[in-house]
DNA sequence: GATGAATGAGTGTTCATTCAT
DNA sequence: TATGAATGAACACTCATTCAT
């Protein structure tokens, strides 16, 4: 937890700081995170961090629960609750491709949470991270199966589990080194990839959700 | 690229020492594992490790490597290229689930090729260990789309794209501190899951696979 | 080039690392100082070493030229320019010795840099060490010269060249290990050099120098 | 002391041992030298080295010492001891020159005795080293002392102890990178020292040893 | 006698954290 | 509250030497 020191200090100062060590722990990883450089960065003295923060895991996870925050809102911010499963499951891709390559930091920062040594911080972030997605997924197939709009022989939670992995694997995609190489493997093109294969990719996985989704006519 | 000497020492020290190692990055990650640490728990000497591998990047490489490896086998090992993509694909999960049960540690040393700080190693390894596995699987649901068990209208690329995005969420669900958290929050169980669980994940991503790939009767 | 924190430390504090760094190094080498131990010496965390120095490389320059600086001010620092060259020549002679003596570490530094394995600190140190005494003496000559106190069929170069060069035997032969064994053979006597046989070379080699220079009467 | 194995082996394999390690030695320094590297160029392994030397100062002691009977062997061959000091000191400047610049490494490992940290080095070879010159040059000097070649006037000791400096200078000034840096900006000359500067200076030294001994005529 | 794998003490450098100013 | 000098544990890598084959 951040000390009260870190709430009064001048607005920007905080934001500048916040930002630059969402981009530094992207680009590093925790432990090779330098604070006093992080700390050059930023604009402040290395002791003022420790005036913020408890220590370094205390800014870590400050940083990543700030940029699970802005991830929320960039996806859910204007989002219109009286759309069908369908369409909101579109507008959180479209926004959340949209917010991931302005700031990739965020999502690299949300894949680390997984990475080898780092099951302390796990213990501590998964659970609220994942929760909010989960529950609003699965309140939304709910309501739509209610609704008809959503067949009533599927799985709820599985379908919200399998959405947000297609969600997951699509944005990570966009950001990792790895999963881009991957990618461009699999989908066979080369260089950064372009508006117009998201496009594509998008619909494609709209067209697995409908199929998981909507009910058979006829 | 390890040096000749670690092909001249006995083969049960070599796996002895590869095992220790994938156990103790996988459990640590690359940066926070101390050479020394491993070095003692393989029952060497530390300047051994430096007689063998160039260094502990070099080291980390191989370990990776041949985790890929093994992991190929046990996936790949048994299957019978006879088989329709359904089955192919089937035993490709489950032969994959197995393995990764018994061998979490490959699957998380796989999984932190992608984490932050990680870009040099991503930039030598991921092509080649995707490509097997994405040429695999296009080749196979090509040859089936021919033999008419695949509907034509799919694109291939995508389909494996999707099958393998299936396989890395799913199996990494199975041994990631932070994934396994998020899954049972979706799935709503406790503990770890158990073998009943499984069965029936794969049987949901086995509807899903066939809803995309499958020709539809009439 | 040290860094910035080195000026901003007690005065003291820097000269006594100074003064250890110097002792240090001249007696064990460059590359057979610890750091460690040196920091342990100047009463200083061996981390606080890097606060002000890059690295031991950058420390040991920097003792070196520190001491080249030390050794000039106390050879040249209260001479009378207007004294003819034998003077000024017997001046720097007695004053080398006295320094010499005194601060053996700095002569033993400057003859290091022309020990094997040491060229990347020549290239950076030679030139600069040598051009103050090459360029004196070689202005004193040329004046003293057109004075009618030298004789003008002398080589001014060789003559600068010949009487540093009787200058570094001597000093080496004050402090080095070697030096003063050789000396001791070649002069027959035993233990320590005293004041008076100091006495005898320096007025051997003022006659070495007249004869060079002083025009013959006639 | 060698091992006797050192002298079971054939011939050309100790010579080449023992010119690869002077030439190692002399270009990283005795502490810089690896003997595994030194094993490696010397085409032996590395297990033979302590075969045929107690250790690494061992062998160190013996090249040195083996390096000093070559230069005394190339200087003092063909010598002539009816020539008269001025015609063997002439000699011996030549031949010095003319095996320094062929065997520069022999003349390193001699200067590298009076570096930091080499004292046990000196306490063992020292003597030996410059016993044999100096005893030469002083029978010499004494010698043509008494045909009346040599003024009756000079100390003969410190003849020979100005003449061995003078070579030693001269020397070094050859092969050192800091003395050729230092030869360079005394003498104001580019480059590599050509034969003709060589020539110069023997002369310009003769010319003073010639000033110190020859009896003055009339 | 030749080999080279094994060893482990040693060393330069980093970096999170503290604390006096 | 801000600063940055001080600290020392930690860690990758080296290398002289040994010794089983």
């Amino acid at each position: 937890m951040p000390k009260e020191t870190l709430f009064k200090i001048a607005a920007e100062k905080r934001e500048h700081l916040l930002r630059e060590a969402a981009l530094l722990f992207a680009e590093r990883g925790f432990n090779q995170t330098d604070v006093a450089e992080l700390a050059g960065r930023a604009g402040v003295a290395k002791g003022s961090i420790y005036n913020y923060f408890e220590n370094k895991e205390d800014l870590y996870l400050y940083v990543c629960r700030d940029g699970m925050e802005r991830s929320r809102r960039a996806v859910y911010g204007d989002m219109d609750p009286e759309w069908d499963v369908y369409r909101q499951v579109e507008h959180i891709f479209r926004q959340g491709a949209r917010f991931v390559l302005a700031y990739p930091e965020y999502l690299i920062l949300y894949d680390n949470i997984s990475s080898a040594g780092m099951d302390r911080f796990s213990e501590q972030m998964s659970l609220e991270v994942e929760k909010f997605t989960a529950d609003y997924l699965k309140r939304l197939i709910r309501r739509d199966m209610e609704l008809g709009r959503v067949r009533n022989d599927v799985d709820v939670n599985w379908s919200a589990f399998f959405i947000n992995s297609l969600y997951i694997i699509f944005m990570t995609s966009l950001v990792s080194g790895h999963f881009k190489i991957r990618m461009r493997e699999y989908l066979e093109f080369e260089g950064e990839i372009d508006k117009e294969s998201i496009e594509k990719q998008l619909r494609s996985m709209a067209v697995m959700i409908d199929r998981l989704l909507r009910p058979v006519k006829g």
